[in-house]
DNA sequence: GAATCTATGTATAACGA
DNA sequence: TTCGTTATACATAGATT
């Protein structure tokens, strides 16, 4: 970058790591844009700052993203593989790690959850201030949702048939 | 860029166009990488290529994407806003058809659940041919969902509560 | 802080192996 | 096709207003 090297680590100095991440969060959003043009693919970008009212910045548009990232998740997590797994222990290992995670998920889950029953009593005008659109963007959401789980159910069922041949 | 200003439109040129999503993906990456590291942001891309397999191509990481994705959409899609809904039965309509909405969730997680059992019943070949990556991002997927159903469950309800009021 | 202004560092289009 | 290489266009750090 210009006027001297920048080295790659946090910026300490508040003004300046603000500043910085505003150039660069536009400049990374206008690359993310010139790709999608020069090779018609679809894109998103993410980005959450603590700095930015603690609301995600997306590019193309929320909406664009959300329906991208629905997609993403439809998507099989599972690859094909040929590789055939040896060490059954290493799978039970996994798993143990995996239901530690779920476990702490739960407990995150279930605070957001009072968080959220508190922060709706704090008046009782709530649905008197959402927008028409923004209960449909939920309803859509929630499709999404059910879109996905559907998707999972059919690849399992799939495997499951396959594995009967 | 270099040796020729580039016309902001689709490439046509195969070959060409192939060359430049290579670089400039490449490219994207790495500045989401820097603005990552620069402002101690999360951040992520996704990107959807027709030529690429299928599979979106992403920053940083498959799971690390999974897991900013499931909180970019369990952020509330309700903006604050002071207009206010003058006609009730509006709201009443919808309300009806989330909890359609929501009576079909529980039909599809008790589907989920039962397939669940099914596949865990295949017997242990199946596992087999699952990498032990790809199990730990199945289950954390499932939960994921679990977890985003469950929280707009609570919040329709209690939005529903609150409205009774 | 935000908007402008350069000097410089980077990214990359075109080319050649 | 996929690498290097290089000339240029572009992004941007630091300074200034």
């Amino acid at each position: 970058m210009a006027r001297g090297r920048v080295k790659l680590a946090y910026i300490t100095n508040d003004a300046t790591r603000k500043a910085t991440y505003k150039k660069r969060k536009k400049g990374l959003m206008k690359k993310a844009s010139e790709l999608s043009t020069l090779c018609d693919v679809e894109a998103c970008v993410v980005i959450f700052s603590s700095t930015s009212d603690s609301q995600p910045e997306v590019w193309p548009s929320t909406v664009a993203t959300h329906r991208m990232l629905s997609n993403f998740k439809m998507m099989p997590a599972i690859e094909q593989s040929n590789r055939t797994m040896t060490q059954e222990s290493l799978v039970k290992k996994r798993i143990a790690k995996v239901e530690e995670q779920l476990k702490k998920l739960h407990e995150e889950n279930r605070k957001k959850e009072l968080t959220q029953v508190m922060f709706q009593n704090l008046g009782g005008n709530y649905l008197n201030n959402v927008k028409e659109e923004d209960l449909n963007d939920l309803s859509w959401l929630i499709d999404q949702n059910l879109n996905i789980i559907d998707n999972k159910l059919h690849m399992r069922i799939e495997s499951f048939v396959l594995q009967e041949k």
